[in-house]
DNA sequence: TTTGTTGTTTAAAACGATTTAATTACCTTT
DNA sequence: AAAGGTAATTAAATCGTTTTAAACAACAAA
């Protein structure tokens, strides 16, 4: 009962022409840059028995001989944390529309297992790469970037290295978020942060370092460093602050401060009666309960559009020079109208992701 | 300074061996059923000499020649919602392990765009297929299946197809959480669902229908029917609600649980002061402030793992007979140990999404 | 008539693997 | 010595495109 798949010889003999000119015709319909002569009367002909037949071109044959697959493989920490998945989306989206394809995998923080992802996607004949590395693979990168595989970096960077990248700027995030949390009246305000060696994270610290110093507050500055495997020990962090008398805390990372705020809560004391909490990344938690004092929104569009565009830039310009982009991308700080107010269960400041200023260029 | 890729050949000559032979001892590497006789030292001097090349067969000739391609492709409503980015991520972890690769597409419940991904999956010559069916996709799904591509449907189903799927007991689980909270004293309890034909929303539907009846509640029930691209339309239901006394609500999904939660905020009424709340799917939200009464954990890890090891299974045994299965999860009821006790910040029930009893197999 | 020229079209060679059928080498057996 | 059998190896066809270089047709210029 499987019906035979028609390929371009079909095409070609219903036609009454040659391969090779159903060839030309097809990807010229793609819009090629280099035209090729194709009579006009002949070329609607075999565009209507191509339709007719249903013919669709077999992607791995087209693959193997052009070298170009129109697929791009995207390397991120874990899909399944909101802020990579909706930078997932905008990519898939975007990809979408320039009719790309796009493989997705997860490294979990593991350079191994990013390194392997990269050799499968690679084998598999992506044309590209936009990857989240992590800490430990600075040296697969560089092989990486140095094959002259086209490939920008997302979120976070890679010393010395010569590639495109989208990264936020971090430590103005961090430098301003923790502003806000002193124009609140804290001053006693510590971070949580991951002992980890990634870019986005040691700015963000340099900016809250900074932040606290420009109020003379250099005193009580303190960066809690946990392990991403032993999240547990968030508990001991909070039950210690506590003791010193900490007012606030600011947390790097959504999963840090989802995990902050549940240990918050389950030792009993109350959010933002007993602790002031700001963070990095929003969350769906964050919008129903109007509790935290602000939080950092990353312009997650922009993430996704701008490495998609860069990546398709640097595919296209292949044997070209080697150029490469960094571009910072503005955070946009959002404060919350009740924390002060002490209260639960009030309204919260935007009712969908989509409300509000969108961040921009620096 | 591109370096040339190395083919089967270089390795054949390098081993001073025929092509054939290496594609043998390579294609054997991976566990083939059908061993060719290969003498043992030459596959051995095959095998470093591929290593000490580092020789990577090319994807795209081996699809084209065999026709497999090892990759599948899943195509979802939306990689950004928590839900199925956690469902993607376990495909992706067991597809890694199996040597597949995964092509992830969101659909927006547009059976338009579903149609269309599945379209560029199969050019794309992917193995099989994993998809969740939107409304109006019935007559694609069918094309697909009795194409003879192998097939798995996700979360819901498609009526009068022959497919394997794998969903969640939702009447079960819709009469369980509907029974959870007439136990904690609600009787004026009205669901919140989606006006959409999808046979799991039904299903939830028809579980709270049965138990509002089996304790004699039916005078109140009631549905309100949402369109999921008209989501601000829920302060409405909320409002109205409020004015008729309704105690509490149940969500039938994620994505109107927390739409509702804020609707109920912005409106100025307190969960669960004002409205108990019950839903479908856990949240991070949930986790931090244990706010509900209770929700429906669903089996994420089975179903990625049910969905895939079927799917393996289909595209194994292609040629045999066209079997089909039906797996049936069953839903957790997690219940809140706070709701009842009027507090907001308290104790959530558990640390992460690890923890309890796995739901089984019906 | 010859030589270009321009616009169309095509034959044939890749691309790098898999897979079939055939061949070789080397034993046994008769 | 011939025939048969088995294990190991290989030549060659094939998958469905893209792409290069050549061929062809028609017509203008020399």
């Amino acid at each position: 009962m499987r019906e035979r798949k028609v390929t371009i010889k079909d095409v070609a003999t219903q036609a009454g022409v040659s391969i090779a000119l159903v060839s030309f015709v097809m990807s010229n319909k793609a819009g090629g840059k280099e035209t090729y002569k194709v009579n006009k009367e002949t070329a609607q002909r075999i565009l209507d028995v191509a339709d007719k037949l249903n013919y669709q071109p077999n992607s791995a044959a087209r693959t193997l001989r052009s070298g170009k697959s129109r697929a791009i493989g995207v390397v991120l920490s874990d899909i399944s944390n909101k802020f990579f998945a909706d930078i997932a989306r905008c990519i898939e989206d975007r990809a979408y529309k320039y009719k790309y394809t796009v493989l997705f995998g997860s490294t979990d923080e593991n350079p191994r297992k990013l390194e392997n992802l990269i050799e499968v996607f690679i084998d598999k004949g992506v044309d590209g790469l936009i990857v989240v590395p992590c800490e430990g693979a600075d040296a697969v990168i560089r092989k990486v970037a140095q094959q002259r595989i086209p490939l920008v970096l997302l979120d976070r960077e890679v010393p010395d290295v010569e590639t495109s990248s989208v990264v936020l700027n971090n430590c103005k995030a961090g430098a301003q978020i923790t502003e806000a949390l002193i124009s609140r009246g804290f001053s006693r305000i510590e971070m949580v942060s991951y002992a980890m060696q990634l870019s986005n994270i040691r700015e963000r610290e340099k900016g809250y370092r900074l932040g606290m110093e420009s109020f003379g507050l250099e005193e009580y500055v303190r960066t809690h460093h946990l392990r991403h495997d032993k999240m547990q020990l968030i508990a001991d962090v909070v039950r210690d602050a506590a003791q010193r008398g900490v007012q606030a805390f600011l947390f790097a990372t959504n999963t840090l401060a989802i995990n902050g705020m549940m240990a918050i809560a389950r030792g009993g004391w109350r959010i933002p009666q007993d602790f002031a909490v700001a963070c990095f990344d929003s969350n769906e938690a964050f919008d129903i309960y109007d509790t935290t004092v602000a939080c950092v929104r990353q312009p997650i569009e922009r993430f996704g559009v701008e490495a998609l565009d860069l990546l398709i830039k640097h595919i296209e310009e292949k044997d070209v020079l080697p150029s490469c982009t960094r571009v910072v991308l503005s955070p946009e700080i959002i404060e919350s109208k009740s924390a002060d107010a002490g209260m639960c269960s009030t309204p919260p400041l935007c009712m969908s992701y989509s409300s509000g200023p969108v961040a921009v260029l620096d």
